[in-house]
DNA sequence: AACTGTGTACTAACCGATTAGTAAGTACCG
DNA sequence: CGGTACTTACTAATCGGTTAGTACACAGTT
């Protein structure tokens, strides 16, 4: 009832073990007539005989599995990109382990353990900084998606905030407003990149960001990470406010979806007496309540592409480190009006 | 630059391997005086020793890894329940290998050559039957979880979605419905239990589901598994009917979701001119253009059973297999209104 | 002095593969 | 017939741990 072993098949076959090993991995240095290989293959099938990857790996010192850190977030984007990741890993050969932990320390060293030979990073706190330095001390290669370049010395891949927020600047000050403002929710580095880049793009039009106007809003109680409801209480102050901006740029979708049912509540309307703008591109944001106009992210592309350079790095470890930032799309929907004049 | 072996401390510690071993693993084997053992834990940490797992695993025949097998899909629901899962793994120190693969069959093999001590089955697709008794035949425990109960000899874990749909249904008789409705997306057994639920609810009150008024919607365009979209094109086709259900039972709250935004935008209202609940209890269900009235899962809790059945089995696998229902709560919002007279 | 017992640490087989090195058998050639 | 070359398959070390069995030293007994 035990799984059959390649001494197993070896013996059946009547060969030795390294013959079989050879023949089955098609190596090279197979010299085995083809009566032999036969005789073997067959045997093989016979006994359903599958080798365990436990001990081919302890002998080639390579996995073929990549960790992936993340914090297991339902922001929507995250999973998008997560099955990107996964689909490529799959066609290009490669196991995923997953690792969740509150103690991220800890769990960067136990997916070390593994001896994985690669590590994909997720999870775009602040604080992992410290974790990155750690990991990238054991010469594992590693990809951050999501999160601005961390380290200049590890590849990483990203949507492009940046210029995603500046286009969104852009079209709000084509669309007359001149005083936007900005909401995020938590500590981000992605967040960190998106309000930079909202304040290059106020700053290419002559304006910039009102310090009175930069919102931090909590995302849900005790780690619910529910940006709905911190957007939809930040709506509902909104609608409260004798002065306000012409125009919001949120931190993502969620946020933005939540706000405009916040500030519907009050008998306000989106966009007659705000203009909105969201992150993402999730699915939700063509059947809101009003149809969510946002920059919208190549979703899966970002964790395809974070596979491809991880395997890079492991195939040339000495290869430089690449940054790659992936254009976003400016998706015009019915949240956006002209501002007031 | 290699990352030193148990050998490697045994050297420098002046002692065996196997002491080594003994002393690290805390076995009540282990003999060593206070001063040895002392030099050794000394000696390992300096280094940084850490054990090899593949190593370990190979030796001890248990990997303290689990499988889950998931079509990774974007579905909220699904993301909380595997959230849960993960962090309970994380509890009981399992590592997670997850696989996504197209060919499932060559995925469960390619996992049962990692040697995990278990696997966790999160697709509900009807025809991966035929796959959960190959993997059964090789006495590898399995739970599923999400999908009803598949297998007898196979513990399972869902929500009660039978009882959950019976709930809705009651309430809406409550109303004074006597036309429902149902709508669903794809295949899948979830779907299937909450259809039974639908039809044991209406027979309990004297009334059955009329087959016009059982709907199969697209989930979206080529597998994007958007279900906004499909509940969306049914909404506006019920907003053209002349005759329809006072109220609908959506087989998800995506669904619903889109079906509330399809129906709306012919000028027609919910719940004024239809009632409508999901199922899930999704983030954004509180925020919805009328507050979805949904049957709410126990989201993570699935998860987290899951894994805990699972380490049973693993545990004692001649233990019989259980399945457990973790009951739905049936949340009330805006969007079911009294049946029109 | 021989025997038993106990504390301590070592030895070596083993898990299941991979692979460099080697050996046996046949073929060919001068 | 001895020597070289080639084919084919085997042997044994190795990856990095775990663990059953063994050896040795010293104390206490009779």
């Amino acid at each position: 009832m035990r799984k059959p072993t390649l001494r197993d098949v070896a013996q059946l076959a009547k060969v030795a073990p390294g013959t079989v090993s050879a023949i089955l991995n098609k190596s090279p240095r197979d010299y085995s007539s083809a009566e032999v290989r036969e005789r073997v293959s067959r045997v093989a099938r016979e006994l359903g005989y599958r080798p365990n990857r436990l001990a081919q790996s302890l002998r080639r010192q390579s996995t073929q599995t990549v960790a992936v850190m993340h914090k297991n977030r339902t922001i929507e984007i995250l999973r998008w990109q997560m099955m990107g990741l996964a689909e490529r890993a799959s066609q290009l050969g490669y196991q995923l382990l997953v690792a969740y932990d509150r103690d991220m320390r800890q769990c960067v060293e136990t997916l070390l353990d593994y001896r994985v030979d690669g590590v994909i990073w997720q999870t775009d706190a602040p604080e992992s900084l410290e974790l990155l330095e750690m990991l990238r001390a054991t010469h594992v290669p590693v990809v951050t998606m999501h999160g601005s370049p961390l380290m200049e010395e590890v590849s990483s891949v990203d949507s492009d905030h940046v210029a995603g927020m500046r286009a969104a600047v852009k079209y709000l000050v084509g669309l007359g407003h001149r005083r936007v403002g900005v909401a995020f929710g938590g500590l981000a580095t992605a967040f960190e990149a998106r309000l930079a880049g909202v304040r290059s793009g106020l700053f290419e039009h002559g304006l910039s960001l009102s310090p009175a106007d930069l919102h931090q809003v909590e995302l849900g109680p005790n780690g619910s990470e529910d940006a709905f409801s911190g957007g939809n209480q930040l709506g509902k102050r909104f609608a409260q406010m004798k002065d306000r901006p012409t125009a919001m740029l949120m931190g993502n979708d969620e946020l933005a979806m939540g706000f405009i049912r916040g500030f519907h509540d009050s008998g306000l309307r989106v966009p007659r007496d705000i203009s909105i703008v969201g992150f993402d591109g999730i699915k939700a944001a063509p059947y809101w309540e009003v149809p969510l106009t946002t920059v919208a992210q190549a979703r899966q592309q970002v964790g395809v592409m974070a596979m491809d350079l991880l395997v890079e790095r492991i195939a040339d470890p000495t290869a430089p480190p690449r940054h790659v930032m992936l254009p976003t799309e400016l998706v015009i929907r019915a949240s956006c009006g002209q501002a007031p004049v």
